[in-house]
DNA sequence: ATGGTAGGATGCCTA
């Protein structure tokens, strides 16, 4: 079984480019973030098409995760149990599209687009840490009650736990930039310390591997990325693990998404 | 030279 995760960067601007990745990537379950749509607007088709089963989650232009799978689709959650309410200059809170849950081929999938911080000061940043901290303990939660689980915790995190995870760490420093920051650091650390593990870095360890590449700058010709699109896997999960790919190639030419589709291979 | 790109309810906000 393979099973997926891609920030597309708005599913309609990408359905072509998304329906031929499904067509040649041969995974069985795609997490997707940033749909960048309603319901409404879901191009359910593109789906059902090509054989997978789809649910989607998102309440406007911004956000919206969905899970694709053709090995089952049940049991889906939106939003994860207690997940922090973010309102512009505190008014409207609301659970925006981050999370989407969905049981396949014996797998708990989640959909994760992590919220991104802006800055170190901005008030973003501690809605970003208070949703990742609930998240994880509910996670952690999952594990104890059944250790031998298998859950995954895939998306777009929007941290690079390891300085290698960018292409000059010192840039990141000297401009104060996000991703990068302890306080971001710990909060993906706590995920590990809970028993989850990043699964794709032993088979596409870096330097100089990265999954998301900035539109400006030229960042993906001069091989400037970021590593922050991750599966986080349960132990049960863990074991399960055969390979992992990163898919680089995706993000070459016109049309493509700033990140790079993340592949990991489970054995039977 | 303080730039560049790409998406969205576009002439501004988000990444």
């Amino acid at each position: 079984m393979k099973i997926a995760t891609w920030n597309v960067n708005s599913l309609r601007a990408r359905a072509d480019r998304v329906e031929a990745w499904l067509q040649r990537s041969d995974c069985d379950v795609l997490a997707i973030q940033e749909t960048k749509c309603k319901d409404e607007n879901f191009p359910w088709e593109l789906f059902e098409n090509n054989g997978y089963e789809v649910a989607h989650f998102g309440l406007s232009q911004w956000n919206g995760v969905a899970i694709a799978s053709r090995v089952g689709l049940d049991d889906v959650e939106r939003t994860f149990p207690d997940q922090p309410v973010f309102g512009k200059n505190g008014k409207d809170p609301v659970q925006e599209a981050r999370a989407i849950g969905a049981t396949c081929g014996g797998v708990r999938v989640w959909s994760l687009y992590v919220p991104n911080g802006r800055a170190l000061n901005d008030e973003h940043m501690p809605y970003k840490l208070s949703w990742l901290e609930t998240l994880k303990n509910h996670a952690q939660g999952w594990v104890t009650a059944d250790p031998e689980t298998q859950i995954a915790l895939m998306g777009d995190w929007n941290i690079a736990p390891q300085d290698e995870d960018v292409w000059d760490i010192e840039y990141f420093r000297t401009e104060g930039l996000t991703h990068v920051s302890e306080p971001e650091r710990a909060a993906f650390r706590a995920f590990e310390d809970a028993g989850y593990q990043d699964v794709v870095r032993p088979h596409a360890p870096g330097p100089g591997v990265y999954t998301y590449w900035d539109y400006t700058q030229l960042r993906f010709p001069k091989k400037e990325g970021m590593r922050i699109d991750f599966v986080m896997a349960s132990p049960a999960l863990s074991s399960r693990v055969t390979g992992a790919v990163i898919d680089r190639e995706e993000r070459k030419g016109k049309g493509a998404s700033d990140h790079a589709p993340v592949i990991v291979e489970l054995a039977d």
